[in-house]
DNA sequence: TATGAATGAGGCTTCATTCAT
DNA sequence: AATGAATGAAGCCTCATTCAT
């Protein structure tokens, strides 16, 4: 809440304030679109979770369409500057890839709403994304980061050499991305037991490991 | 074309063959529904890809999403149908299960409208898919299959005791499903690299070995 | 009124009867969109004129802009249909055109919505007319009309040599248009009195005159 | 630029330039209001023509209505005021009547936005002309100079008696209107050759020929 | 004198579904 | 078994205008 006006939800309590009226409604996009997808998506309940009109959406952002590419963008942007937090360069290589395979996990875990977005990008086919300027970069900095630790792991005899670093960010991408994005189903058909606590801290574990093996020499 | 009428696509050629009418909606169901998502297929346009009007489609099947729900069906249906010929039993464990995984890769690749289906499905949280009493049944032969090459392995010395058919699924899952569900994301980020012809063999062997070295001893 | 039904304007009293639902919409909207132009007509509006439903519009002519264009088609078909009750054959070249131009000047002041409709579509640009395929071949038969009363007047030594049916076509429609486009500003500036019947007779009489007089040796 | 200010189009440039500022958006409220008609202009497109914000337009005009009569009148104010220059008097009345005749056609053609303008009056049935003050006054000159024309060919024995102005201005402006308000229309359906230089040329010398005609005894 | 922010009302269109035979 | 016609409800979006400084 922008004030601690006595009468929460007053009308124009906040008025004038363009910048927090934006993120009031990207929020609630991000909320809605993570929910329901894009067509799914009413921008009458993006509205009724905001504290704004419909209309401020339309002003600010032009459209369904438009509001959902920046929720988009909001997504990617909240959980890769999560990433940049790692600090890994100071780590031993295989030590820092376990480390990174397993906050990758966890990070997965604590954002399905990005997990989400990134779903129903894929049903269209990432046609919002490729049209997004913003995102791209957010990407290469992950790849980097791998392709430090292949690096420093060739280096030392750890790992093996011309290791990928794209294709160990799809391996554990895989894993991670997958343990939230097909829980609903994967639950559905087989019990929630492998999404109890105890299971995924196994599940970590396992996957740890086995992209350590995969790197190894 | 399911008359032998002289005259193809005539009008009402294929009148009084209810099942025809049935499985041609079927049909242009998934595809419009793995295209498009629940919220996003249309019932126009799903008419518009069949034979028939949409009138029989609520005829036939009532209404948009108890047709979602036997589209979803079908999916399931016609992709394990797929797996069952796999003669694994005849096969050593090591050999059975590098088999499996292989053709479970694969099997994925080749059934894209199955995995959309599914991608759809998670997007809502599994609320159909927990409603059919058709599909639960499919995938316990599924981890019987695993579950009787873990025993055997475990037999032969040659796997590690107590493995979790449920967790061997899930892991090869993770990959197979992936490898498609994302590939629209993936690539917009970082190349269509991965998904040429000569890497996507490279990585189902990648797949093969991962998880073999997650089983052995 | 279709049907002698004791209860008027009752629900479906009229239904199933598609060309006349369809006529009775292109009706309402030749009203709303001579009375009020393209963007000022109001789709609320002429669905309010019609017997049906707002809804019924988008099932028969899919929106607002091609109902505009069918609404022109209408205004034309039904101006250049009145046209062609017309016997000019018979009449020696100076009376055809004598009663072809009276007709005319009449013809204009009996159909102001079509008038209207014309002058939309100037403001347009006649950006619609130009799209339609039905319009074009109704104006040839005007012209070739003209160019048979000048071919035999010229023949009969009554008219000039090389009269352009197109430019005498023209010279007609200026006036008998103008007399009911400019109407409003013309009698808001200079008063009414042009508008009266007997000023009108008159007003014909010279315009016959004029044209006579300009084709004349 | 109404400043000497260094900086051109630079932010706030002009400002406390109320009168620079009300020109700016007239000038621009024609442009739109004869490019899209009274319903089809947009207030914001029309602030988007200015150097100013639409805010102004409220401010100094009040909304888009009484803008749209300023713009009306503006128009009208224009035209008339190029008409002032035709020295008259001078000449003979015939030779007056075929300069007028011939000024008027020409003056039409080139000025578009004012055609446009009383179109779209008429559209509306002179609602906002019959509202102004200020165009009555214009045309009573237009009319008087007619008059006198008359007057000295009637007293000279080149003219009938009893001629009416009115009708004589009616008579031009139907030819010289005409050709500029129907062009769309016309040279959709018949071509666009009478437009061409030559063709006006010749038209316009019919035309004088044709009141000319008129008025002789 | 000037202005960025905000908005209620209403516009056009689409949707899944039912009616009536 | 089959179907053309019809529709209420709701969706997205645009418009001229006012607020608050």
């Amino acid at each position: 809440m922008s004030t601690a006006d006595a009468t929460p939800r007053a009308k124009r309590s906040w008025v004038q304030d363009p910048e927090g009226v934006k993120e009031d409604i990207l929020a609630a996009a991000v909320v809605e679109f993570a929910a329901r997808g894009l067509s799914g998506a009413r921008v009458d309940a993006i509205a009724a979770r905001t504290r704004t009109s419909k209309r401020m959406i339309y002003y600010y952002f032009g459209g369904k369409r438009a509001l959902y590419l920046r929720a988009l963008e909001a997504a990617y942007l909240r959980v890769r500057a999560g990433e940049a937090a790692l600090d890994l360069e100071e780590l031993p290589p295989e030590a820092a890839l376990a480390r990174l395979v397993a906050f990758t996990f966890d990070h997965h875990r604590s954002h399905p709403e990005f997990i989400r977005m990134v779903m129903i990008e894929n049903i269209h086919n990432a046609e919002n994304l490729a049209r997004s300027e913003v995102i791209a970069g957010l990407n290469i900095a992950a790849i980097e980061k791998l392709r430090d630790i292949c690096a420093r792991g060739a280096a030392a005899g750890a790992f093996r050499d011309g290791l990928d670093p794209v294709v160990l960010h799809w391996q554990i991408s895989a894993f991670s991305f997958f343990n939230m994005s097909n829980r609903p189903t994967f639950s559905s058909l087989f019990g929630e037991r492998l999404f109890t606590e105890p299971m995924q801290s196994s599940l970590r574990e396992a996957v740890v490991e086995t992209i350590l093996a995969a790197v190894r020499r």
